[in-house]
RNA sequence: GCGCCCGUAGCUCAGCAGGAUAGAGCACCAGAUUCCUAAUCUGGGGGUCGUGGGUUCAAAUCCCGCCGGGCGCACCA
């Protein structure tokens, strides 16, 4: 349970029972009203506004209000004491008891505590990675993979029914290029010399075993063949076998999706031309000429009438072009079919994760889908900022030419999946991002992977040497959990459970503000409150966990450690990150 | 020129749908280990939250202007 929603609807609760005695006025809105943590712990353990929102509303002073509502709130279960303080916050301090209460939630769920009916089960479409079809991926891509990868998770725990989605761009004129760069690679497996790759080709060498591949099974048929006889077969070859090395990529990194949506295939089934259909009939779409853009025009710019998309009545800045000067759909207009199918698909909440270089995209996407969907859909892009690569702080230069190109899998190779996963996850998706090859592997405090994956080996360690201290008979997980909680008493172990009873929260909010990267900063702070107390068992000998001469206290105590392993796991899981037991 | 994002301690960054005296790590200073892994912890100094207005009982948070940085600006995806 989320504890603050649960003393929020408490809250609510009195209100409604001040209201009927006649203490407040009725029609009251409590919708602002919040329970949260203090800022200050010294505060108590939650805070409410309730007084200064209804102040205004019930034509009362908040500190009035705050004394009805702290007299009845007194008497609620779990609350031990309530204080007035400041402008009208009423601070609650919650009894030992119900704390026990809550590690008792966080080990009998298990993996699962954090889950939440939060989302009610709508339907959400996070659409990530979406890389086009034209090689493997780079590290840029890792991020973007990782953070939809993970939000998707984080929307799926908090109680939304998550679909991920990979968009393959299978259809523009990139993978035309593809397939010509393919051929020269056929021709090139046929013996012939085809020197350096020509501008405007696709030069990486992943591209060599498709020609080959295409070598053997057709021999020399398509070696003078025309363009016009090949292409085709070319193309969707080279497509199959680069979306196999993007999936081994994604593989590797641990990244899943549930449907791939081929572009080419809404094109083929007529989706373009509906949606544009559609938008025709709104009156949506005219002839028309753009404005030069301001500032630096671009060398080869020509007014041109072209068929637009009212975007301004939108929201977008300018009307944007839905059909190329040679007659086939601009990107735009498949991609606005794209987002009506998933729409008709039953998404009204679409998430779409791009990197932070379409951002200039933003815009129109959204005023194409409330066009769409006549107000009906929703889409949140959220945006990710660059990743610089170092190696003890200094720049690692990526070039194509110079060969030192570093792909996913490079990294992945050299770091493993787990460091990249939870790395990627610790800044704002739209902040930029250093992933130092030294630092994201060191072990000190510094690196958060290290130091949350500490927390959860170092559980393990104490379990183990506890049933060496002990004996196996005795520290059981029947034995464990049937620990009495009661025997946990001390301040500090009761701020540590605190710590852990506020991940249900955490799910929710970071899954509402879809900020996955919320959560590493709460696995951080776990991880420190657990450390903290190990170390306290340095200084004061009847603060550790094995406390030999007192089985039951012990017994408590290792519930309470499994309990913070329990929610570092969970947390972990979110991410996609497999916890350790041991650090090696 | 226009749009989007960003500006918080010396450095790297948090700040939860506006809440109380703005936090953490690093670095710096002072400490802690016959002890469950010191791979860690405790304490201390350090900030006009870029800037000027506005809304509010309450603004780092919301709105507007300005300054500084990043990204993007037909017919590429």
């Amino acid at each position: 349970m989320n504890l603050f929603t649960h003393f929020q609807t408490a809250i609510v609760g009195l209100i409604e029972d001040l209201v009927a005695a006649g203490d407040l006025p009725h029609g009251l809105d409590v919708a602002r009203i919040t329970v949260e943590p203090p800022r200050d712990l010294s505060h108590g353990d939650i805070t409410t506004n309730a007084a200064m929102v209804l102040a205004k509303p019930a034509h009362k002073n908040p500190r009035e209000i705050a004394v009805l509502l702290a007299a009845k709130a007194e008497a609620l279960p779990g609350v031990e004491a309530v204080e007035i303080a400041g402008p009208g916050f009423i601070n609650m301090r919650l009894n030992k008891t119900f704390w026990q209460a809550r590690l008792r939630d966080v080990l009998d769920a298990s993996l699962s505590y954090g889950d939440s009916s939060f989302g009610g089960g709508v339907k959400v479409n996070v659409e990530y990675v979406s890389a086009n079809p034209t090689g493997p991926m780079h590290v840029g891509h890792a991020r973007g993979a990782v953070f939809g990868d993970a939000l998707a998770s984080l929307l799926d725990k908090a109680g939304f029914s998550v679909t991920r989605e990979y968009y393959v761009n299978d259809a523009g004129s990139q993978v035309n290029v593809l397939a010509r760069s393919t051929h020269l690679r056929y021709l090139e497996a046929l013996g012939e010399d085809i020197g350096p790759i020509p501008e405007g080709y696709y030069p990486g060498d992943y591209l060599v075993p498709v020609g080959k591949a295409l070598a053997k099974r057709d021999g020399d048929k398509w070696k003078d063949a025309p363009e016009s006889e090949w292409l085709e077969d070319f193309k969707a070859f080279s497509i199959a076998a680069m979306m196999d090395l993007i999936k081994q990529d994604l593989d590797a990194l641990g990244v899943e999706h549930d449907v791939f949506t081929s572009e080419l295939d809404l094109v083929s089934a007529g989706k373009v031309d509906e949606g544009l259909a559609f938008l025709k009939e709104q009156g949506l779409l005219y002839q028309g000429v753009l404005e030069p853009p301001k500032g630096k025009l671009p060398d080869d710019w020509q007014a041109r009438e072209q068929l637009l998309f009212k975007a301004t009545e939108f929201g977008d800045d300018v009307d944007r072009p839905v059909q190329k000067s040679d007659g086939t759909w601009t990107y735009f207009a498949t991609d606005m079919a794209y987002h009506l199918d998933k729409f008709r698909r039953g998404y009204a909440s679409m998430i779409d994760v791009w990197g932070a270089d379409h951002g200039g995209y933003v815009k129109r996407m959204q005023s194409a889908i409330k066009a769409l969907t006549g107000g009906q859909g929703d889409l949140d892009v959220k945006l990710c900022q660059m990743v610089s690569l170092s190696e003890n702080g200094k720049p690692f230069k990526m070039s194509k030419r110079a060969g030192t190109f570093i792909t996913l899998r490079d990294v992945v190779d050299k770091v493993g999946k787990d460091v990249v996963r939870f790395i990627m996850l610790t800044r704002k998706n739209d902040a930029g991002l250093e992933f130092d090859f030294a630092k994201v592997t060191e072990q000190s405090r510094d690196n958060p992977v290290f130091y949350v994956q500490y927390a959860h080996a170092r559980v393990n360690s104490v379990m183990r040497m506890a049933v060496e201290e002990m004996g196996q008979d005795v520290i059981t997980d029947e034995a464990i959990g049937g620990a009495d909680l009661n025997r946990l008493v001390d301040a500090a172990e009761l701020n540590l459970i605190k710590v852990l009873a506020q991940w249900p929260r955490m799910v929710e909010s970071a899954a509402a503000a879809h900020e996955p990267h919320r959560v590493a900063f709460y696995l951080n702070d776990v991880a420190a409150e657990f450390h903290g107390l190990w170390n306290k068992g340095k200084d004061n000998k009847s603060l550790r966990f094995i406390v030999a001469n007192d089985k039951e206290l012990t017994l408590a105590r290792l519930a309470m450690i499994r309990a913070v392993a329990n929610v570092v796991a969970s947390g972990l899981a979110v991410f996609g990150v497999t916890p350790v037991n041991e650090m090696r």
